[in-house]
RNA sequence: GCCGAAGUAGCUCAGCGGUAGAGCAACUGAUUCGUAAUCAGUAGGUCGUCAGUUCAAUCCUGACCUUCGGCUCCA
C-alpha cells in the first residue's frame, strides 16, 4: 500500500500498515517520538491500521492533537486504578462495570458502575495508582474482534458495554485497547485513538471531582458514578486552569451577591425565589430603565403590564396545555376555576393584539414588558439569580407580515449591538438555530415555505448586520426557527445570555388578524425576542463579568466620602448635599473609624470613588479622589468633581 | 427529580458522646487620625428540622428540608 507524506514523498509498506509503520519507514527518531498521526484530516494512533493510499503527517508530543490522545489514554489509565482499587478490596475484577470514558473540554470522566460507592477519600489514592500506571510505562495495543465475540466478552458482566456494542451500525469495526497485560493491566472497548503507551502520558492531571451521572444521561436509566480528571499537557497549562477556578469561584455572583449585598435567598420564601436587597434592587432597576428608554424610546415598543396568573383556557389556546404543563406550577383553583402562574408573557400579549381591531398600518406593532414569569425549574437544576423558578424577561413580541420579518430582525440585532457595547459586553455572537425535520418529525411537523421563508429571512437580517453567527440543527422550536445570543463568559465558558424566536404558528391559534391593503383579513407572525433576556440572569452574567466592579453610572453608591475626623464632618456634608443636587449617590462614612479602616471598607465594597476631606480639602473647596484601580490620587474642586462624574454617568462608564 | 457532599452566631470557619468557640460584622465607650483593619468592653446560637439509640446527642442512626457539585462533551 501507498501513503503519501507532507512534503509530497511516497511510502511504500506492506497492507495493514500503521502510522507506526510509516514513522519507521521514514526514520527511527521519528519513529521513538511519534504518538500519533492524521490520516486524511483523521485523527489515528499508531496502533490502528491505515487505509490505502491515504496522505498521513505523523504527530509527535508537539502537536495540538496529543493532548486528546493522552485525555483518552488517561480515561483507560483511571479505569484501571478504579479496578485495581477495588480488587484490593475484595472484589473481581468483573464487579466493576465500566459505561463511557470520554474525552472532554479540560479532561476526561469515566462512568463507573462499581460495587460499593466511589467515596471523595478514594480519588488521590486512585490518582496515586494513575501515577504509578504512568510510571510503569505499559504498551498498548489494539486488536478487532467479530461482533459476537465482541459481545461474547461482556454478556452477563458488562451490560453497558453490550449495550454499546449492540447499537454500532453492523458493519463497524469493533476495536480493543489493552495496556499491560492480564496480571498487571487493562482492556477496554474503545473506538480509540489511544497513545502508544501509558508512559507518554504527561504528569500533569489531577481527579477533581466524583458526580452521579445517567446512563446515556437519561433519566429513567440507571445512575452511575462519574469520575472526573483534568489534564494537560505542560504545568503552566494546569495553573492557568487551576487558577481560572478560583477566578470562576472569587467572581461567582451568589458569592459577590452576598459580600455585596444585592441579593438573598430565604428558604422562607422559597427555593429559587430570590429576594433583591436595596443595592441590586438599585440596579436591576437601572437595567430595567435603561432597557425601557431604549426601546419605548428609540425603537418604537409600546409597553404593556399584564397579571401574572391567567385562567387556564389561555394556555389551552396557546398550546403551553398541555405540552409545557411540566415546566409550569400547579394550577390554583379559584370558585371552580383553573389559573396558571405564568410561564410566559406571549398569550397574554396575544390577547393585547386580540383586544382592538388591527389594521396593516398597525404593523409593526411591538408590545414589551418587564413581565415577570415562573417556571417549574427542577430543584437541582436551580442556581442564584442563574436559575431561579420566577424570572423576570426583558420581553417583546413584534408583530409583522412576514415581509416586514427580516427588516424586524435587523433592527432586532441592531439594538443587541448597542445594548451589549453599552454594558461592555463584546465577546457574544448568534446562533440561528433550525428544526431537524429527519429525526424529530413530530416536534417540527413538515418542513414547508413557512420554514424556509423565515429561515431565509433571519439569515438575510444576520447577513446584512454583518454580525458573527453559527448555525445548528435541532434547536429550534416547534414554531418556529430560533436565535440565540451567545456569550463567552470572563473565565471562557459558552453561556446563552438571550433568546429570540421567530412564530408563524401560534398567532393563527389565537386567531390574530390585521386586515391588509385590499381589504383582507391576514395572520400576522410574531418575533418572541429578549434584548437582556431575563433581568435575573443577565444580571448575573454581568456581575460575574464585571466581579462586581460596577461603572459608575450603575453602581448603587457611586461615591464615599471619608472625612479624615469630626471636625470634617459639616463639611462633608456640604459636599454631599452639593452632589445629590447634581444626581449623584453619594454617602458619607461618619462611622467613629480610622481613616485606613473606611477606606479599606469602601475599596471592599468595591465604591467606584472615595473622597477623602480634610483641613486642606475644606480649604479649597475640594476632594481628595482615590479612584477605585487608579493608583493615583488627585485632588480636585468640587464643581470639577460634579462635571467629571455627570460626563461619565452620560458615557456609561 | 436523581447521585454525591455540606448545613454550628449576620458572615467566614474551628470543635466534639458530658448541654458551644474564634475572627470579622453589630452595639457601648475611649481614640479624631492623611490613603486597605485603633483599642477596650457588651451582646449574640433549640449547633437545618423531626424522630430514634443513650444515664446523657451539636456529635451516633434514620427521615425530611435547604445549599453546593454533577446528570451524553456519547465505545
Amino acid at each position: 500500500m501507498k501513503i503519501s507524506l507532507p512534503d509530497g514523498k511516497q511510502l511504500d509498506l506492506p497492507a495493514n500498515a500503521t502510522a507506526k509503520d510509516a514513522a519507521q519507514a521514514i526514520g527511527p527518531g521519528l519513529a521513538k517520538a511519534a504518538i500519533g498521526a492524521i490520516a486524511d484530516g483523521d485523527l489515528y494512533d499508531l496502533m490502528k491500521p491505515l487505509p490505502d493510499g491515504v496522505k498521513l503527517r505523523i504527530l509527535t508530543e508537539k502537536d495540538p492533537e496529543y493532548q486528546q490522545l493522552f485525555r483518552h489514554t488517561l480515561a483507560h489509565v483511571m479505569a484501571q486504578a478504579v479496578r485495581e482499587l477495588y480488587r484490593e478490596r475484595g472484589f473481581n475484577l468483573e464487579s466493576v462495570k465500566l459505561a463511557i470514558g470520554p474525552v472532554i473540554e479540560n479532561g476526561f470522566y469515566y462512568d463507573i458502575d462499581a460495587p460499593e460507592p466511589i467515596r471523595e477519600e478514594d480519588l488521590p489514592v486512585i490518582e496515586e495508582k494513575m501515577r504509578k500506571i504512568v510510571a510503569d510505562n505499559l504498551p498498548l495495543h489494539r486488536f478487532v474482534l467479530p461482533r459476537d465475540a465482541a459481545l461474547e466478552r461482556f454478556k452477563g458482566i458488562d451490560p453497558y458495554k453490550t449495550e454499546l456494542i449492540e447499537s454500532l451500525p453492523p458493519g463497524e469495526e469493533i476495536s480493543f485497547y489493552q495496556q499491560g497485560d492480564d496480571a498487571y493491566g487493562f482492556t477496554d472497548l474503545c473506538r480509540g485513538p489511544h497513545l502508544p503507551s501509558t508512559g507518554c502520558i504527561p504528569p500533569f492531571f489531577k481527579l477533581t471531582s466524583i458526580a452521579g451521572a445517567y446512563w446515556r444521561g437519561d433519566a429513567s436509566r440507571p445512575m452511575l458514578q462519574r469520575i472526573y480528571g483534568i489534564a494537560f499537557r505542560t504545568k503552566e497549562e494546569l495553573e492557568n486552569y487551576l487558577w481560572q477556578q478560583e477566578e470562576a469561584k472569587r467572581r461567582d455572583h451568589r458569592k459577590l451577591g452576598q459580600e455585596l449585598d444585592l441579593f438573598t435567598i430565604s428558604e422562607e420564601v422559597g427555593k429559587g425565589l430570590p429576594l433583591w436587597l436595596p443595592r441590586g434592587a438599585f440596579i436591576r432597576r437601572q437595567l430595567e430603565q435603561y432597557m425601557y428608554q431604549k426601546e419605548a424610546g428609540e425603537y418604537g415598543y409600546d409597553y404593556v403590564y399584564t397579571p401574572h396568573i391567567a385562567a387556564a383556557k389561555l394556555y389551552y389556546t396557546s398550546g403551553h396545555l398541555p405540552y409545557y404543563a411540566e415546566d409550569m406550577y400547579a394550577p390554583i383553583i379559584i370558585e371552580d376555576e383553573e389559573y396558571y402562574l405564568k410561564p410566559m408573557n406571549c398569550p397574554h400579549h396575544h390577547m393585547i393584539y386580540a383586544a382592538r381591531p388591527k389594521s396593516y398600518r398597525d404593523l409593526p406593532l411591538r408590545l414589551a414588558e418587564g413581565g415577570t414569569v415562573y417556571r417549574f425549574e427542577l430543584s437541582g437544576a436551580l442556581s442564584g439569580l442563574q436559575r431561579v423558578r420566577g424570572i423576570t424577561i426583558n420581553d417583546a413580541h413584534i408583530y409583522c407580515t412576514k415581509e416586514q420579518v427580516e427588516a424586524e430582525f435587523i433592527r432586532v440585532i441592531q439594538l443587541f449591538n448597542e445594548v451589549y457595547a453599552d454594558f461592555g459586553i463584546s465577546d457574544y455572537w448568534f446562533r440561528l438555530s433550525l428544526p431537524d425535520f429527519e429525526n424529530n418529525p413530530e416536534k417540527f411537523g413538515d418542513p414547508g415555505p413557512h420554514w424556509d421563508e423565515s429561515i431565509a429571512a433571519i439569515r438575510g437580517a444576520l447577513e446584512k448586520s454583518g454580525v458573527k453567527y453559527v448555525e445548528g440543527i435541532g434547536e429550534a422550536s416547534f414554531y418556529g426557527p430560533k436565535l440565540d445570543v451567545q456569550v463567552r463568559t470572563i473565565i471562557g465558558k459558552e453561556e446563552t445570555i438571550a433568546t429570540n424566536q421567530l412564530d408563524f404558528i401560534v398567532p393563527g391559534r389565537f386567531g390574530l388578524e390585521f386586515t391588509n391593503e385590499k381589504g383582507e383579513k391576514e395572520t400576522p407572525v410574531v418575533i418572541h425576542r429578549a434584548i437582556m433576556g431575563s433581568f435575573d440572569r443577565f444580571f448575573a452574567f454581568y456581575l460575574e463579568h464585571t466581579a462586581g466592579d460596577f461603572p459608575l453610572w450603575l453602581s448603587p453608591v457611586q461615591a464615599v466620602i471619608v472625612p479624615i475626623s469630626d471636625r470634617h464632618l459639616d463639611y462633608a456634608q456640604k459636599v454631599a448635599a452639593e452632589m445629590r443636587k447634581n444626581k449623584l449617590r453619594v454617602e458619607i462614612d461618619d462611622r467613629p473609624e480610622r481613616m485606613n479602616a473606611k477606606i479599606r471598607d469602601a475599596e471592599l465594597q468595591k465604591i467606584p470613588l472615595v473622597l477623602v476631606v480634610g483641613d486642606k480639602e475644606a480649604e479649597a473647596e475640594a476632594v481628595n479622589l482615590r479612584e477605585r484601580h487608579v493608583k493615583e490620587q488627585r485632588t480636585l474642586p468640587v464643581a470639577e468633581l460634579i462635571g467629571e462624574m455627570g460626563s461619565r454617568v452620560a458615557a456609561r462608564k
